[in-house]
DNA sequence: GTCTATACCACGATAGAC
DNA sequence: GTCTATCGTGGTATAGAC
């Protein structure tokens, strides 16, 4: 790979470009893995070959979609959190303002003038239906930052807890958050929402923060904690 | 279909019995659409074509293989629920039991003394993981009536709640649930809690629980749902 | 009814000609 | 850069033996 930056002879990077923008779409439509490479090259009008040129593999053309569609939104994310922790000026921010710039981005990405964007949230509740490797691998990696990022302010917002028990909770705050993602859209897996009130993404935000923030604040219970460590303890899920 | 009983003339029966096991093994070990009809019928030393014979499809084997998962668990929960339902007589049970009897039978059976089903939870996990579509065909279909019995019970404990409110929290509780079982052993997504502490069941289970009570018990905040129900709002996830 | 052998078509990937 | 041809593997369907 000797040019990195722009090396094209020719309609090389419209050959790419097209490419693209047809597997996003497709992706959306059918999921990662429902989508074949034959119809994603028929429907850009290119060889079959050409994607594995361009991109090596299928996989590594997922990720590329994948990461224009993430990296805006973790970075509208942080940059909330940003703004947020300059007025704190030090001090902590508040968590609900933490939870909500953790949350909200995916609704104002959603409505981004720039028509792609618009369902791109799809891609993200699809790829947490994926069972492929590469997806668990690539997504913390994507989120590194983030999570990062928020922890501190977390930590900061909420020094009672322990630094396991912040994990735990980031972790069901995480879970509960690409749940409502993926679940709006693509898998309703236990509960129907249909009949509860508007899919309309600030409703779901609205009612998501003050969800999470409550579950953040809860006391700790017990200290039994400290109970065990032993190694017999069964490694479950 | 005439006989769905009992008919088989002579080691059929065995055959598909061995067919399952193996299937079951090897799911759990390399999750669904990775594991191939081609190594489960190797592995249980049948013919190829006996699976579809037996199952019709690759996906009817997955089906049946988590089926007998998933059915003792929820039965479980519902049991647990009954309990306690009856000992409130009449009453409104309180909300912490109702989120334990949702979440703890997934430790028990962990630990069930037949050793099958010890780590069944990651074939949950994996299934969650999965994009195809029967998946979200017949989940929804199994926790139906854990749906239905538990949004009752919280209903009656958490009478101030209107419908919708309770359809979200309902969605939000089984969404970080969902994720907390995957997450612990399949996928990792965003946060990767090892460092914290054990991923011994309990300990999760005792952490988890606050958290869903505390947000399920979390006030509504301004009842600006009525904001807007206008059609032109987004779909979005 | 049960099981086997085998063929079929779609998939992702790649080598090599142009 | 692009294309054709082809390989190995996947799920599935069926004809026919027992």
């Amino acid at each position: 790979m000797p040019s990195l930056h722009r090396a094209p002879t020719k309609g090389s990077l419209e050959t790419k470009e097209r490419i693209f923008d047809a597997a996003e779409a497709l992706f959306m439509d059918q999921g990662f893995s429902t989508t074949s490479l034959r119809a994603i090259t028929a429907k850009a009008k290119v060889n079959l070959a050409a994607v594995n040129y361009h991109f090596g593999s299928k996989e590594a053309l997922i990720r590329e979609v994948f990461d224009r569609s993430l990296g805006p939104l973790n970075g509208a994310r942080m940059a909330q959190l940003d703004r947020l922790e300059a007025a704190a000026g030090g001090n902590p921010v508040a968590i609900d303002k933490i939870v909500e710039a953790l949350v909200s981005p995916a609704l104002h990405v959603s409505h981004d003038p720039l028509k792609r964007g618009a369902a791109f949230l799809r891609l993200l509740g699809r790829a947490l239906s994926e069972p492929a490797e590469y997806m668990r691998a690539f997504l913390p990696a994507h989120y590194r930052d983030v999570v990062v990022r928020f922890r501190r302010a977390l930590s900061l917002a909420l020094p009672n807890l322990s630094e396991a028990e912040l994990t735990w909770r980031m972790h069901f705050t995480f879970g509960a958050m690409a749940y409502s993602m993926a679940g709006t859209d693509a898998v309703e897996l236990f509960t129907t929402p249909d009949d509860a009130g508007v899919d309309d993404a600030e409703a779901i935000v609205q009612r998501l923060i003050p969800f999470l923030v409550a579950g953040l604040k809860s006391p700790t219970p017990k200290s039994r904690a400290t109970r065990s460590v032993e190694p017999s303890a069964r490694k479950v899920a």
